[in-house]
DNA sequence: CCATTTATGGAATGTTCATTCCATAATGGC
DNA sequence: GCCATTATGGAATGAACATTCCATAAATGG
């Protein structure tokens, strides 16, 4: 009846995570987003409504993501095991030709206020989610007795949020990706028990 | 001779700095900057050269007002009481009407990869300075023996690296002042030797 | 194979940006 | 009090931006 649409619309999404990734949303702009994705405004608008609205749409794509890295790693860990695999894999591998990128969110938290304050809060909504999911890890490890006994699990979760948005901003400072995983092996060995008692 | 200069530069430059403190470089428009910093735009190229330059000479200044307070502190404390203190100081008590602005190094070290590389790697170098003063302050605790054992110095460095972008970019977040007082104390516990052995 | 419909990408639009230009204002020396 | 000189701020400039418009392309039903 009419001429298809030819875009590959998860490819395309695909494209402009990745420029936004290294760009950020203010820096990309629409001649670079487009040329990125291989398409023409035209396509483009009717596609995806405007820039904003992609990128609203990139971030959905990327958290379920992120979700579903979580949902794989508890099916074979728990506990402090299953932090650190998680920091591993959502910070440390997440990287491009060994140069570390980051994390989106992150990188939109700080771009975003002042810019889009509504996307600012959804962003910062997305990461209250994971404090629930490391809180239930915490736990975990508290009543398997691997948890320092002089840490409560708020104070654990905010410790782990802190070096989550911190090795995120260290990895777009330039830190390789085997001082990354070293940081991560030291903040887990300090939020452990000694198991200096046998 | 001729007529005098009526720019206040030291004013200026501080009212310069909130704006892209709480803004960010590339969301502030020159319109913006002028008003707030309350010049016409011939005074201003006249007197500070560019929006870049303009930028440069505002983080020099931060610095240098950064080091001051490491100076500061460094004549009443020494090892992780410096340390504590100094991240009291330059993190948490950093402050607009109660809410925090994480930090201005920070905030541009993101948003400045792929803007103007130049000035991230300035920016990277800043840090770095930042790096040997912490080593300095681990080899005195672990001198008198206040560092946990199972810690190298650079383990401790990288540790605390993390931390401190984490809490800016948590205080971007969000972040309670009375919140991010308690994730420097936690943080300090952790890279603490456990006292159980009295 | 033509008519109809919708996708497409490049050209056109209007806005905003950083910067420059310039008429005017403010000073001190004469 | 007038001239030379330099600061000033608003108007002018040109580039870049996001978005819209539109002639054309690509498909199917008749």
């Amino acid at each position: 009846m009419a001429r298809p649409v030819q875009i590959d619309r998860s490819k395309a999404l695909r494209a402009a995570r990745d420029i936004f990734w290294r760009q950020g949303f203010t820096t990309t702009s629409m001649s670079q987003l487009l040329k990125a994705m291989d398409i023409g405004s035209g396509s483009f608008y009717a596609a995806f409504g405007s820039k904003p609205e992609l990128f609203a749409q990139v971030i959905e794509k990327y958290d379920t993501w992120s979700a579903a890295q979580w949902e794989r790693i508890r099916t074979t860990k728990a506990g402090l095991d299953a932090i650190s695999e998680f920091l591993n894999t959502t910070v440390v591998d997440v990287s491009d030709k060994n140069r570390l990128k980051g994390c989106l969110l992150v990188n939109s938290i700080l771009e975003m206020e002042g810019v889009d304050s509504e996307l600012h809060q959804q962003l910062v909504n997305r990461f209250k989610g994971l404090e629930q999911l490391l809180s239930l890890c915490l736990r975990e490890a508290q009543d398997s007795g691997t948890l320092r006994e002089d840490v409560s699990i708020a104070e654990g979760v905010g410790y782990l949020m802190t070096n989550i948005y911190g090795l995120r901003v260290a990895s777009r400072a330039g830190l390789s990706r085997s001082e990354a995983r070293q940081r991560v092996r030291v903040l887990i060995r300090m939020i452990s028990k000694p198991n200096t008692e046998e």
